[in-house]
DNA sequence: GACCCGTGGTC
DNA sequence: TGACCAAGGGT
C-alpha cells in the first residue's frame, strides 16, 4: 500500500534543492531566523505573474536598486515606473505596481497587509498573490495556487477534470496539504518542483520525492496533465508605423499610447489602428504627421515587422522619413535622440519597428 | 466564464 | 514556423 503524499516529504526536498533566487530567503537562512521582507516578496510576485524567472531576475535587481523601499517607489512618476518596466510585458501590472505602493505607503504607513483578504484588496493581487504573499512573508497556511501547482496537483490525484473547471478541487487539495509549519517554503517548494521536475512535458518523475505517491505516476496519465481546454488561433492583423528621423541627429519622434488597454501608458512611433485588414496605400495616407511644417518623403523599410501578442499576430509596415530641424512637432509628441532611446518607455514591439528603421 | 493583456524560450 | 508555456489579474 503506498503512503499518501506529505508536506515533510516535500519539505525535506526543499531543503537540499531550493533554487537559488534573488528574492527568495533559502531554507538554511529561514532556519538561522532570517525574515522576508513584504516588499520584496510582493515586487518578485508581480514580476513573476506570467513571467518567467529568467526574465525577472534583471528587472527585479533594477527596480530594488531604483526604489530600495515601498515609499520609494510610492513617490516616483509613474513615468519612471513604466520606463522601468519596459519589455517586461503585461504593462497593466507596473501601473497596479504604482497604485498599490501608494495605497501601503499612504493607508497602510508602509506595511503590507497580513491577511489573504487584505492582500487581496489592492491593486494588481489576485488570488494567487495575496495567499503566495500571506504564505511566503507572514507565515500564514495559505493554499498557494499557480500553474505549477495546477501541474503538480492535477498529476498527484490524477484530476481528469479540465482547467479552469478542476480549479476548485485542486485549491482544496492543496489547502489540506498546506502544513501549518513553513507554509510559504512549502508554496515555494511545490512551484519548485513544478519549474524543474514536475514539467508539462517530459516530467522527471524518477527524481521526485512524491513519487510512491503520485496517483498519474502510476497510471501513467501525468505528461496528460492538467486537461485544458483548446485554445482558439490567433487572427494576423496589420498595420503600419512611422519612422520620423530628425535629420541633426537622427533623434526619433515619439507619442505616448493611451493609458488603458493594449501597451497602455507605454511610448511609441506614429502608426496607424491594427486592424485586420488595411493596404499600403492607406498607411501612407494615414500617417498622422500632416501639420509639422514640412512634406515628408516617406519610404518602406524593407521587410515587414512581426511580432505576436497574447491574442493576435502583428504585421507592422515601417515607414521612414528624415524631418528638416526646423519642422514642428506634432501635438504630444516628442524628439528622443539615440542615446535616450534605451531609457524610453518602448515595448518590444516599438523597438522592433525603430530598429528596422536604422 | 469569456475575453483582454506581452514577451521570450522551447520543441 | 507555430503552438505551448511561464509564480495571473482585471473587467
Amino acid at each position: 500500500m503506498k503512503t499518501s503524499p506529505s508536506a515533510n516529504e516535500l519539505l525535506e526536498w526543499y531543503d537540499r534543492h531550493a533554487r537559488d533566487l534573488p528574492w527568495r530567503v533559502s531554507p538554511e537562512d529561514r532556519r538561522l531566523g532570517v525574515v522576508p521582507d513584504p516588499y520584496h516578496v510582493w515586487l518578485s510576485e508581480i514580476m513573476l505573474q506570467q513571467t518567467t524567472v529568467a526574465a525577472v531576475k534583471d528587472y527585479y535587481i533594477k527596480f530594488l536598486s531604483l526604489w530600495p523601499r515601498v515609499e520609494d517607489l510610492a513617490a516616483a512618476p509613474e513615468e519612471d515606473v513604466m520606463k522601468a518596466w519596459a519589455g517586461l510585458g503585461y504593462y497593466s501590472r507596473a501601473r497596479n505596481l504604482k497604485r498599490c505602493a501608494e495605497t501601503v505607503a499612504d493607508l497602510h504607513e508602509g506595511r503590507f497587509p497580513e491577511t489573504v483578504s487584505g492582500l487581496q484588496a489592492l491593486p494588481g493581487i489576485g488570488p494567487y498573490t495575496a495567499a503566495a504573499i500571506a504564505a511566503i512573508a507572514f507565515d500564514q497556511p495559505a493554499a498557494v495556487v499557480d500553474g505549477n501547482v495546477e501541474r503538480v496537483m492535477t498529476r498527484l490525484y490524477e484530476i481528469t477534470t479540465p482547467l479552469p473547471e478542476a480549479k476548485p478541487e485542486i485549491k482544496a487539495v492543496m489547502a489540506a496539504l498546506t502544513p501549518e509549519a513553513r507554509p510559504g517554503d512549502f508554496a515555494q517548494a511545490v512551484m519548485d518542483l513544478g519549474a524543474t521536475l514536475c514539467t508539462p512535458k517530459r516530467p522527471a518523475c524518477s527524481l521526485c520525492p512524491w513519487m510512491a505517491g503520485c496517483a498519474a505516476r502510476a497510471s501513467g496519465l501525468a505528461e496528460t496533465l492538467p486537461r485544458k481546454a483548446p485554445k482558439k488561433t490567433k487572427p494576423t492583423r496589420t498595420g503600419a508605423a512611422f519612422v520620423a528621423l530628425r535629420a541633426s541627429d537622427k533623434a526619433v519622434m515619439l507619442r505616448r499610447r493611451p493609458p488603458k488597454g493594449l501597451l497602455g501608458g507605454m511610448s511609441e512611433v506614429p502608426g496607424t489602428e491594427w486592424t485586420v485588414e488595411a493596404d499600403e496605400a492607406t498607411f501612407v495616407h494615414s500617417a498622422p504627421l500632416q501639420d509639422i511644417g514640412a512634406t515628408l518623403d516617406w519610404r518602406p523599410v524593407t521587410g515587414v515587422v512581426r511580432h505576436t501578442f497574447t491574442h493576435f499576430h502583428l504585421e507592422l509596415t515601417i515607414f521612414r522619413a528624415m524631418v528638416p530641424d526646423n519642422a514642428g512637432l506634432p501635438e504630444n509628441c516628442w524628439w528622443s535622440p539615440p542615446q535616450d532611446l534605451p531609457d524610453e518607455a518602448l515595448p518590444t514591439v516599438m523597438r522592433k519597428a525603430i530598429d528596422a528603421a536604422f
